[in-house]
DNA sequence: GGCCGAAATGACATCGTTGTCAATACTCGG
DNA sequence: CCGAGTATTGACAACGATGTCATTTCGGCC
């Protein structure tokens, strides 16, 4: 006759009838506010144990309208480390702040992305963290001026004014190539990403750069883009090495390439050289020489989401383009 | 004069003054019920489109009460390659029905464990996936019994019935020293996690009874556990590699301590074999040999996934154990 | 003892949406 | 042209919490 095989969870109202107070008396001590005497503090706690009431944390930030302490991260991959690694750093920070974090991957389609940002606002997360795939961000205006707040990072936005947090791409590929020429290394293979991509084109500039600033001509045989997946990159280095006056090295446009190249290279060829952007764990036990062009990619999750919460904590300055530098690491093989 | 500087969302019944209908009539428009006209429709349409509205989803789920789409993840380390891969199986599998997904970190603390969990309940996910970090679960139970579901990833549950999903890790880890020891290493160096965790303790009861099938003693100066990080696992190998007779081979007792480990042999001895729980990306890179007990770490996700969804969905059947199988696999430099 | 201000408590409206149910409009057959 | 039945629409309550404001209670003081 009991009518347990219906769950239903406790509400606060049942907590009420339980304690013999108002709702609004449970409410309070919920919520820790004063004017409660302690003896009706104790009778509301201890129904509210018996009961096993836990606060509907819908209903409450329903009706308080302001905070859903959820943030939204958008990325394109959750199983590529680097995506996770900032998805970890933006997770943990948000932690820190009695927040949780909806992760969504956008697989690199600017329509997923439209989608994903636009479900996360109806599900009014106080702000949102992407890395875009799109070329076109205008589609979050009116979300934006109805205040959500959104950061951009690893690439900018397009069509409309936000933060962004980005990495030196231009200035680290410049420099690791003018490492690598500096090593006498003349002939460079070059694998980028797609050039729809920011962080590939700006990539490519600073080849270009540091080409131009050798007085190397740039060699568009040696110039392969669009490569979206290791396997592609792995075919593309492998065809480089058929062709006549091969390169004696790679420069790998993102950790992707860089897993691919690597794979195609194996353990062959220990001469070939290598640069490549983004560093990674295991880049010491490579089989070959190795620079990598790194940055700290727990700080740049870290910074996007610092950003974000000025944002949801009040901050209305103007939007800031925020730059971490990079730094040259040789990896591989150690000299002994 | 205008009141921009207010910037409030429209909500349903703005729309419904703006289109001339009743909010009941807007909400059926919203959500493709039959019986409106299609008239009435377009004007619907139009003035959501108008207004920029946009369904709040937190009402909707309030008030209709039963699925939040949101599910719950709560994994040791986003950080850790083994982890986000699930968490991107289980993202797709949850994206491509509609749902979300909150991801937590327990960092290996079962009191955070506990935290998280319940702080999810309160969001009211409809459901959860848990690798456990605490060795009672038991504080679940209220919710369980108020409908949330549970599937336990990678390690079972104590104290409360519930799904899981785990792997092989007895077994695999046995087949992997069988062929360890067939090919005649005697002296093997084990490095195992803390000894509380699940897996640990299977991987390591593998370990004794390949020993022992073989004959061979279990001598417990090559045994190291509770190694928590790759540096500890680091120290470890170096340790018993400086010992008299040291071992020819280690098993490595998950991803974090092969990298440790793989780090402290570094390019040298080349003669040091390895076994490895846990594939990972460029182990075929890695400068000697490697046997990987190897398991499909997207399908376990999915596995576990589809499982909680199944339960989701309405299935009470008695909560089950799904074992996946594991497999050797060969990595490291190919004969040729 | 009675009065005053502060503390403690509760009644009720409200957040934005959907369920219930009643009211109205329209269709078709006879 | 009427009535039955269906399609269309809206009024209102409800989801579970919190904000507003009124009411009650209490301690202290003259």
């Amino acid at each position: 006759m009991t009518n347990e095989d219906k769950p239903r969870r406790p509400t606060i109202s049942d907590v009420a009838a339980a304690a013999g107070v108002s709702v609004k008396t449970v409410s309070r001590v919920i919520n820790n506010a004063p004017s409660v005497r302690p003896e009706v503090t104790d009778r509301v706690l201890a129904a509210i144990g018996e009961l096993g009431f836990r606060r509907n944390h819908i209903a409450s930030s329903l009706r308080s309208g302001q905070s859903t302490a959820t943030i939204g991260l958008i990325i394109e991959d959750l199983a590529n480390p680097f995506y996770s690694a900032i998805a970890a750093a933006v997770g943990r920070y948000a932690r820190e702040r009695g927040t949780h974090l909806i992760t969504a991957s956008s697989e690199e389609s600017p329509e997923l992305e439209r989608r994903l940002f636009l479900e996360l606002c109806q599900r009014r997360v106080d702000g949102l963290i992407i890395v875009p795939a799109g070329g076109d961000h205008s589609y979050m205006r009116p979300e934006l001026e109805m205040n959500t707040q959104v950061v951009f990072l690893d690439r900018p936005p397009a069509g409309i004014l936000a933060d962004s947090v980005l990495v030196d791409n231009a200035g680290g590929t410049r420099a690791g190539l003018e490492a690598l020429l500096g090593r006498g290394h003349r002939r460079i293979g070059v694998i980028s990403d797609s050039t729809t991509i920011y962080t590939a084109r700006e990539r490519l500039a600073g080849v270009r750069a540091a080409f131009a600033a050798a007085g190397v001509p740039y060699d568009e045989a040696l110039v392969r883009t669009d490569v979206a997946h290791p396997d592609q990159a792995a075919a593309a280095a492998t065809a480089m090495t058929r062709g006549d006056d091969p390169p004696t090295a790679f420069f790998c446009g993102n950790n992707r390439i860089t897993v691919g190249v690597l794979a195609a290279l194996g353990g062959l060829d220990q001469d070939v050289d290598l640069l490549a952007f983004d560093d990674f764990e295991l880049a010491d036990l490579m089989p070959r020489p190795l620079t990598v062009i790194a940055y700290d990619v727990g700080e740049f999750g870290r910074t996007a989401a610092a950003r974000l919460f000025d944002r949801i904590g009040g901050d209305r300055s103007w939007p800031a383009e925020t730059v971490l530098p990079t730094h040259l690491v040789r990896r591989g093989p150690q000299p002994r």
